[in-house]
DNA sequence: ACGTCAATTGAAACCGCTTTCAAATTTTCG
DNA sequence: CGAAAATTTGAAAGCGGTTTCAATTGACGT
């Protein structure tokens, strides 16, 4: 009762032809004759014959494999946005033939992974999440000279980068959109509940928030501005904070839903009302666990598909492993303003 | 400027040894003169060699690599839960120098990826997430032999499969507590929100909280049980649908956080009190994301890490494709009742 | 000094597929 | 009808490791 798996040569033999016809039948070369080829796949059918990926890969040196390798920085912080940016690019990959290897690893084990992976030539390329400034992997795998595409952007907020791949969001101008709507309805007095200040995204992300209020010449409250963990509880407990304060901010906004969420929660526990006595705009990635798409929706928000982002940066890496341009790719998506139920005047 | 791959002939030759000797000092045969590995390890250092992957998988027979293969039902529904029942395996994975490999793929093409991963020699061994009744992946692979594990049980909920290996939480106890609980409290008018009615998970906490009801002869409202999805947005219309009823609900459970964020929402917009006027318990899976580790917690909870699930069940995997012994494998993980906010004596 | 045995090292086969290059078979056509 | 061209097929050499089995070397006992 042993396994009986089918290799190749079995097939060729089962059907009295040599491999080489065989597996150029089987991949449909244009020189072997429409009658063996279907011989040949009918054979391979019937003997459920399925290449080892192994030896494929060795012969022809490709993995078909793309990398994402997340760090858990700590205990299990797995940030939630990453399921869908995933789900984005693994369905890209699954029509293209493409596997998405997946490596957890502490973060001060990062580096090396990298090297391990493109080294052992178990994938074809990476997807790089969350830059930080200068972001050292991002050397490492240009040394490595393998094909690698960015989330985000390394550098300075200003600076599009043109040696290596990147497909970012206009944070920053998603964050003048929020905040600029936000004086329109005349409130001068913000809370930026942001998110981790290395973050490349929260340095643009709140570029944005600044920028706007000097535009138009409104005075920023620095203690105001929060570095913070993109939780609901955050949210909350920062929130709660807020409005105890005396003259307390009319309007907040948050760098993610679940800040949001927490915000919200904080706001009706102190009896207040959103979207009257305390405004709030939030960045919405669209995830699929919160959709923001009651009507109206519950949240004003800026929104940005972050599964759409899976899928597009698996396309241009793929386009870019397989195609024969090896020019670095840079894409910029646009934002996309909500009106919700959680803003409205600012109270006088 | 070639790619510079130093492959084991190279290192060998630079050596001035056989493929042989180099291959066994680096794996650390016992044969190897001491000297020699030293020798070897500084050289393979030296040139930066890493072997070949495809080439060790061909060798060896083993990939070293588990599979998850996840179906997107409809477009972009990737499970929040998955995120953190991943980590939590791929923490495992990585330990053991395994690697994931994610699969998505639409419902419809999901067996014949199980297939075609198996007999391609992608993977040594697959998780199984999310069984229904009788789930036909089930049969699949055992037909394939193929190792494998099952996060959950098929079948009905009172069986105890022995055909398979499995890793469960008791779902059906965790009911039970919670409802009991609740009773405990005064409560008579329960409304369950519950999880999507072909899981098998489902079906088991249904039971529970069926039977915790019917043992202390309370009724039980059918139509205050709801198969749903396990969003915020649905434990907010449902909630909300049920606050209006004249003769409501005073307890809600939840079969998820998520669902009870949205409740929670929903009964914070009617301007009622939660713990007071409504008492909510929620299933909590520990999530990263959500946090329901204030002092008290915000919810009254049955708690079970999924993320533990994770690591747990990618051991015991592990350990089946390792290990000589091929027994299946049962365990069944204890639920942790967490009293928090969200609950209180029944309104009178 | 010599046979014996353990400790090391190496040659070569093999894993299963792709691909180069040559061979065999058909077709085409003057 | 036969040569040249086009179409099909195959033998064998990799790809880069692991592993079997044989060969070499050195240590030891007498």
């Amino acid at each position: 009762m042993a396994i009986k798996k089918t290799s190749l040569k079995d097939l060729a033999e089962h059907l009295g032809l040599s491999q080489t016809t065989v597996s150029r039948g089987l991949a449909d070369y244009p020189e072997v004759a429409p009658k063996t080829k279907a011989r040949i796949r009918k054979a391979a059918a019937d003997l459920n014959y399925a290449p080892s990926s192994s030896a494929q890969k060795l012969a022809t040196g490709k993995a078909l494999t793309i990398g994402h390798v997340i760090t858990l920085s700590d205990h299990m912080t797995l940030n939630p946005l990453y399921a869908d940016f995933i789900a984005g690019a693994g369905e890209v990959y699954a029509q293209s033939g493409y596997d998405m290897l997946i490596s957890m690893v502490h973060s001060d084990r990062e580096l090396e992974t990298y090297s391990a992976l493109a080294n052992s030539h178990k994938v074809d390329g990476f997807v790089l999440s969350e830059p930080v400034a200068d972001d050292p992997r991002i050397s490492l795998l240009q040394g490595l000279k393998i094909p690698f595409i960015v989330h985000g952007r390394s550098g300075s907020p200003a600076h599009m980068p043109t040696d290596y791949s990147w497909l970012d969001v206009d944070n920053q101008n998603g964050l003048e959109k929020a905040t600029s709507y936000l004086l329109e309805l005349g409130h001068q007095h913000f809370a930026f509940i942001n998110g981790p200040e290395n973050l490349s995204f929260t340095q643009r992300r709140r570029l944005g928030f600044e920028k706007a209020l000097s535009d138009v010449g409104v005075a920023c409250h620095e203690d105001w501005i929060f570095a913070s963990d993109m939780s609901e509880g955050k949210g909350f407990e920062i929130t709660n904070q807020l409005l105890k304060i005396g003259k307390r901010p009319t309007a907040i906004i948050c760098s993610s839903m679940l800040l949001a969420m927490g915000a919200q929660r904080a706001v009706a526990m102190q009896g207040l009302n959103l979207g009257k006595d305390v405004s709030l705009i939030c960045w919405d990635d669209c995830l699929s666990a919160f959709d923001n798409k009651s009507d109206p929706p519950q949240f004003t928000a800026i929104q940005s598909s972050i599964y759409d982002a899976g899928s597009k940066i698996a396309e241009f890496l793929l386009e870019q492993i397989e195609g024969s341009e090896k020019v670095p790719r840079a894409h910029m998506l646009e934002v996309e303003f909500v009106l919700g139920q959680s803003t409205g005047p600012a109270p006088t």
